[in-house]
DNA sequence: CGCTCGGTTGATGCACATCAAAGGCTGTGG
DNA sequence: CCACAGCCTTTGATGTGCATCAACCGAGCG
């Protein structure tokens, strides 16, 4: 009896991300073999890029930030994982996987920890498990080109399209709320601007009361006539 | 007898590239059921943003651009595509599949085409193919994530980085080579700035010796001090 | 021979970075 | 309880890297 109760928990929790959906408890057990929940508190490095990969994770609750630094210092954001979502999957496969890029949690947060060969011996052969993780790969895929796309575009226009990919998820009627504790660094780092800039285009909107900020950002407004 | 001769000698192709490392003839022709080869020329296009995505493919020969539209009119590339690598792959698990890209051949080219329920029925069974799969996704993702990191640096280590990126597969000793017939315009849409910029920069490397153009792009130093 | 396409160069201007300074908030240790 | 150190936010002044606009040239091509 190697298994935690904190494991056996989690797999209840598992149940519920769309990712496991049609798999019983039997199987999602199968899948977590030896598998660790790992607690983080605000800022805490859940692994670095470079660094040997033998673990990879299914968020649990929370969120972790995925981002690389880059040549001047300062470090870029590439990806926001919540709940349900899935970190460093893609390298597994590879003989001598290392991080792609580190991963560092908001706020409190919890991720399930499984160790390579789980992926490999339990994960790969289950072709409808992989259509689900190739299906999350898709979508972070296409959102980030979709920010590419915007590369040209004026600053107001990146940071509302940003912005509205982030509640894309929730549909909702007219206030849309941001599921993140996200600061206006954050926000900068992920589109490649200053923080500064991103304060004067975000302020300006929230004079005109198009949004609102309290720790979280609310939308009020439908700008969406700023992404055209 | 349905299978093309086109087919058959596709098959041999096939083999050939580190996606089917492993795997003998009669799997791959498993693997390919169905396939037709479509030659295409210079700038036809072979798929479009948001169409139905009935079929996936593997580059046998030349090479496809993959970009999307921006607001603004002017389009982004997204990847070079070339022999042995895969398009639309990951979009298939999806229930009603549609191009997140449109693809476009470089000079002529040929790729290989399969339906959508191949990938289903045969290639996402496939622990082996699919490891490999999540190798090239995973590199092309790595990739993404490089030029992410980037943005905040000025324009010629953003070329810089690019043309060495291009390289960085072929090893070779000092004078690298590009492997694709690639136009300042296409340099330019890759990175999201204009075309004067790049010449700008490029026609000065040019003028140090730092590179050679005629039709394709030869790198004679290693100014790799300009990434730093 | 007119056409389009790719490359090149120069002049001008703007959107954003950079630098500087200050205030609020939280946690931490004396 | 206070002092201090980070972190986040905000605002203003100044500068600059790159976009924009406008030409022109050479080569391939029907």
């Amino acid at each position: 009896m190697t298994d935690s109760v904190a494991l056996q928990g989690a797999i209840h929790e598992l149940a519920r991300f769309a990712l496991f959906q049609g798999l019983d408890h039997a199987q999602i057990a199968a899948l977590c073999a030896g598998g660790e929940v790992r607690v983080s508190r605000h800022r805490d490095l859940l692994f670095e890029f470079g660094g040997k990969a033998n673990v990879f994770g299914v968020v649990l609750g929370g969120a972790y930030k995925l981002s690389r630094t880059g040549p001047s210092g300062e470090d870029s954001v590439i990806h926001f994982s919540g709940p349900g979502d899935i970190l460093a999957a893609l390298v597994m496969p590879q003989p001598q996987p290392v991080y792609p890029v580190s991963a560092r949690a908001m706020g409190p947060s919890r991720v399930l920890l499984l160790r390579r060969e789980v992926y490999l011996r339990h994960w790969l052969p289950n072709p409808l498990l992989i259509s689900r993780v190739q299906g999350l790969l898709s979508t972070r895929m296409t959102r980030f080109q979709g920010m590419k796309a915007m590369q040209r575009a004026p600053l107001s226009a990146k940071v509302a399209a940003f912005l509205l990919q982030l509640v894309a998820e929730d549909k909702g009627g007219q206030s849309l709320e941001i599921p993140l504790p996200l600061t206006r660094k954050e926000i900068a780092d992920a589109l490649g601007v200053t923080v500064e800039s991103v304060i004067r285009v975000m302020s300006e909107w929230a004079k005109q009361g198009h949004i609102q900020s309290s720790d979280q950002t609310i939308r009020i407004l439908h700008p969406q006539y700023l992404v055209e």
